[in-house]
DNA sequence: GCTCGCACGGCACATATGTTCTGTTCGGAA
DNA sequence: TTCCGAACAGAACATATGTGCCGTGCGAGC
């Protein structure tokens, strides 16, 4: 962890996690105090003077409870993006709507994704799985696949296509052939889709999968 | 979404999640007035009461910026837990040090999760895999383990355990056979590992698995 | 037209809260 | 010892901020 905190500072610190996961708001100058066991005020800002010096907090001047969380290395840290889980997918079942749904409003769920997880992408959207026809890119039935949402991808990725003749959505690994695009299951028991390139919407790419046991 | 809301009950609702994605702290009052171009503090003080009675936010009296978002049904939302990263496991090599290490600070490096991950589970700590030798639980090399600190498991269960004798912690499915237990891998190709009960220290129990491609 | 409740405007007020100033204590360097 | 800066105490101060009060416009219902 970190070493070159006093023993104040640690405590400060711990308490204004404790804090926000109990209010989801940062305390004030005195509520530190008095969580703290410190005898002033001044002793809280001068500690937290110190903490944002090194790198643990940021700070606004003259806003109450102003007191931002960092990582230590001067990032923000602790932030989650509510992503749209658009509904389930098989590989050949459809999306219940041609995701434009998007923008709108138009899905039921979202999941809490943090940063890391998203990798820092915005434009991301989930669907859970079903069915086990994905198991040899190791997604098995119920799991959660996250993708960034894109209309061009590179071969051999995993990507959520749109098939306009078919009207349905299909999770494949894609490979351009010429004037054709092989659509590959990651199931090794199932048989490529070959099927014209102008046939074909890219809608996302995988970028996460997430299983619950 | 919802529509039993007025059409500044939705803004306000809308510039808060803004404002606290920016500053990680909510909004005063004033600050609302001005981010949604509302004539009056008390304006905003009506709304602000209209949403919590409502359930989109909770708000406690006389602390300023006391303003919490919620799911539209009263739950809290947006919480992320620091789940720490303890070290690398192969079905096989041993986690660094073994884990007392996570009351302690001993952990270099943490990972932020969802309480939809953690299942709401406190106990939890994260292990990044190395390897293929967990090939078929559909774990593989660079993924994450998340795992939920226990003693006891239930036969078939993905468990770390310790192995006292030899101490070294490996990921493995636990049987119980008589007085002996058998370990079994995640990789068909493996042999299984039989030991003596009283030898294995079961540690946690895999939760959620996590891959980023 | 009249009443009444809802949403709003304007403003003063009380207090919650960050800031600053003056000292004090204490340990290490000179 | 003396000097100096880091850390702390205590209190006053300035302002940031939530709250309450009084009034207005307006549409619904009678």
């Amino acid at each position: 962890m970190a070493d070159d905190l006093s023993l104040k500072q640690r405590s400060i610190l711990q308490f204004l996690e404790e804090f926000i996961a109990d209010h989801d708001y940062p305390p004030s100058i005195r509520d530190i105090q008095n969580g703290c066991d410190i005898s002033s005020t001044s002793v809280v800002d001068y500690n937290l003077k110190r903490l944002e010096e090194k790198g643990y907090i940021r700070r606004d001047r003259e806003v109450s409870r102003a007191i931002e969380l960092l990582n230590g290395q001067g990032e923000r840290r602790r932030r989650t993006i509510a992503v749209p889980l658009l509904g389930k997918i098989a590989a050949g079942r459809p999306i219940p709507t041609p995701p434009d749904t998007l923008s709108a409003g138009g899905y039921e769920d979202t999941i809490e994704l943090t940063e890391e997880q998203t990798g820092g992408r915005s434009n991301v959207f989930a669907l859970r799985v079903e069915g086990n026809s994905m198991i040899d890119a190791l997604i098995n039935d119920g799991d959660i696949v996250v993708l960034e949402q894109t209309d061009t991808c590179d071969d051999g990725e995993m990507v959520a296509v749109w098939l306009k003749g078919e009207n349905e959505t299909t999770l494949k690994k894609f490979f351009r052939e010429g004037e054709r695009v092989r659509l590959q299951p990651m199931n090794a028991t199932m048989s490529p889709i070959y099927t014209a390139a102008d046939n074909v919407a890219v809608q996302g790419r995988v970028v996460t999968a997430i299983r619950s046991l």
